[in-house]
DNA sequence: GTGAAAGCGCTAACAA
DNA sequence: TTGTTAGCGCTTTCAC
């Protein structure tokens, strides 16, 4: 009559042992199929569930897998997290989400409460604001398994699942090329962060590789946001020699420079081509519809799960190599940069 | 030596008991302040870290709250889960996170797995297919802390958070009337969801206020997709006498109108007014820009989390009424329904 | 103010 | 195939 039913009240309904109904209710080898069937069957009537907190406790393993993210209100993370989601329950995990907002000192409490919560593993995308790596040091040390995805640091030697933001950066800069452009502009990102570094220097190799000579007057330093679009877009209009064609790093600052040229009435894509990045939510709804690298985030999430899980698999072994993986970006071509009709 | 150490380590050392350690890092009263430094010290010494796991076997809280949602990669989603963090956080809790997919048997799975997960509370938007409610009547009986929030049932009396939905559909029409347009249609969604049903009948007594009479022929029933937008509009324009504006239950379902009404050249605010529902990050970046109503949901998220405080604190006490939180709907005028040049 | 002892519900040795 | 026994690490009476 309490209100939570345990194996020994199971136990004690059939006249066995708490042992005997643990075996029963785990598939464990050598119990009779008859047991089984009269545990299963009264753990249904007397609406049994099982405590995963007990067993968790006694097992050493919760099932649970901490994610630490800075802001679910970003559409990307979210995009990711479902892919962990997703790939993590079909396993029999489950998803404990941590934000930290970017900030240092977040994500540092963060995995101090997934340590302490004994989550299995932890995947992190990291913030922002960096400081130092001893959380992240504290976790491995403590035999933490971990995983990165997107944004990660070369410093720690940690499993990683990253989109190849070089080759995006160039993927993105050829399609301009192809598309007959001559004066290919950038507008970059923080330096500080590898992804957005990455994006310059295939943007730079794109150029190279195709003759054309690199301009640093055509590089603006943006902060990731429509302003620094729009910004960039006013900057190179005043060039004595301007751009007829703009990478940008993020599709919200690509938003920008589409819309301060179209206050400048300057047809797109005819006279001035647009790409941006990541594969957002509006690219394909805003006029002119945006051509963009999709970053393949459900899976992303995916990926990361499966480190994740060979490396719960392997714990005990002694892990030898840091698996590295590099998710291909994906190139969408739309009507901001096409005035070919081909393609 | 052990990879973890445990209060009883901290005893040892100290020559006293894991009582004694137990009270001094929980803060409890009746414990010399000496004792509690000298406990504290050797606690981070060792590098010690509280096993929430055993913790919670024993005190029968978690201090994690889980939250079932359709997707983590609808925006929406994502930022009142934001909310909800945010504010758990901050008040010691954690935040599993379960998504139904909006499948009626994963949002059962889910509720099971947070029934044996031990979370202290369960906070759900439930999914679009429906079936029956005995997942949720389970959990109320098992007395786990329940609240709805955007998506909830009359049917059953759990604490909620909602937008008033009713008055949105009211606003988005009134609004409508009030840019001049004459036959107002409306795009609606899955009626057994009470949010969608509620936005309807704001949209007839907006109608009724002003004197226009309702007709039924104006109402596509959609399924809440860009798909049902287009098709909705190819439906109205067959009509002998079709509309001139139309409320859609949803922007994804607005913008699937925007497009078919592009798509047949008809101008948009002049000749059709459009205006949707849910402030959807893609609305103000389209063009035109879509008119909208604003859902509050970070400041949904953190008022769903506060109704669940007050559930986890008044456990004992048997709860006698249930409260139904109403946010207020805020009307977002963009370009897809101005026609006037005030407002 | 501190210690002794019991037990949360489960699982896993080891016996039988 | 099943039962016995002993904890996982913590909190919480009840003594003193």
């Amino acid at each position: 009559m309490s209100l939570n039913v345990t194996i020994a009240d199971i136990a004690k309904s059939l006249n066995t042992t708490s042992a005997t109904v643990s075996r029963a209710l785990n598939n464990h080898p050598g119990i009779s199929t008859k047991t089984k069937k009269r545990v299963l069957r009264t753990a249904e009537k007397l609406n049994y569930r099982r405590n995963s907190i007990a067993s968790a406790l006694r097992s050493g393993q919760t099932g649970i897998i901490g994610v630490i993210i800075p802001s679910a209100e970003i559409n990307f993370f979210g995009s990711v997290v479902h892919g962990i989601e997703n790939m993590a329950n079909q396993k029999g995990y489950n998803v404990l989400i941590y934000q930290s907002n970017e900030s240092w000192e977040h994500e540092q409490k963060g995995i101090e409460t997934l340590l302490n919560a004994r989550v299995d593993g932890i995947m992190v995308s990291m913030a922002k604001e960096k400081n130092d790596y001893t959380h992240f040091l504290n976790a491995k040390q403590a035999k933490m398994p971990l995983v990165f995805f997107d944004r990660s640091a070369d410093e720690l030697e940690i499993d990683s699942v990253l989109i190849d933001d070089h080759r995006g950066g160039y993927l993105a800069t050829k399609h301009l090329i192809e598309q007959g452009y001559k004066r290919i502009a950038h507008i970059s990102g923080p330096q500080h962060l590898k992804i957005f570094k990455a994006r310059l220097t295939g943007y730079k190799a794109a150029l190279k590789d195709n003759g054309i000579s690199f301009d640093p007057k055509l590089v603006f330093n943006g902060d990731v946001s429509i302003d620094a679009g729009r910004n960039a877009i006013q900057y190179f209009l005043k060039l004595s020699n301007p751009p007829d064609a703009v990478f940008a790093v993020e599709d919200f600052t690509a938003l920008g420079a589409l819309k301060e040229l179209k206050h400048n009435h300057i047809a797109i894509p005819e006279d001035f081509g647009v790409i941006g990045f990541a594969n957002e939510a509006f690219g394909e709804h805003i006029t002119p519809s945006l051509s963009t690298i999709d970053q393949q985030t459900v899976n992303m999430g995916k990926e990361a799960f499966q480190l994740m899980l060979k490396l719960i698999e392997e714990k005990d072994n002694t892990k030898t190599s840091i698996v590295n993986k590099i998710l291909e970006p994906i190139p969408i071509f739309r009507n901001s940069s096409l005035r070919k009709k081909n393609t």
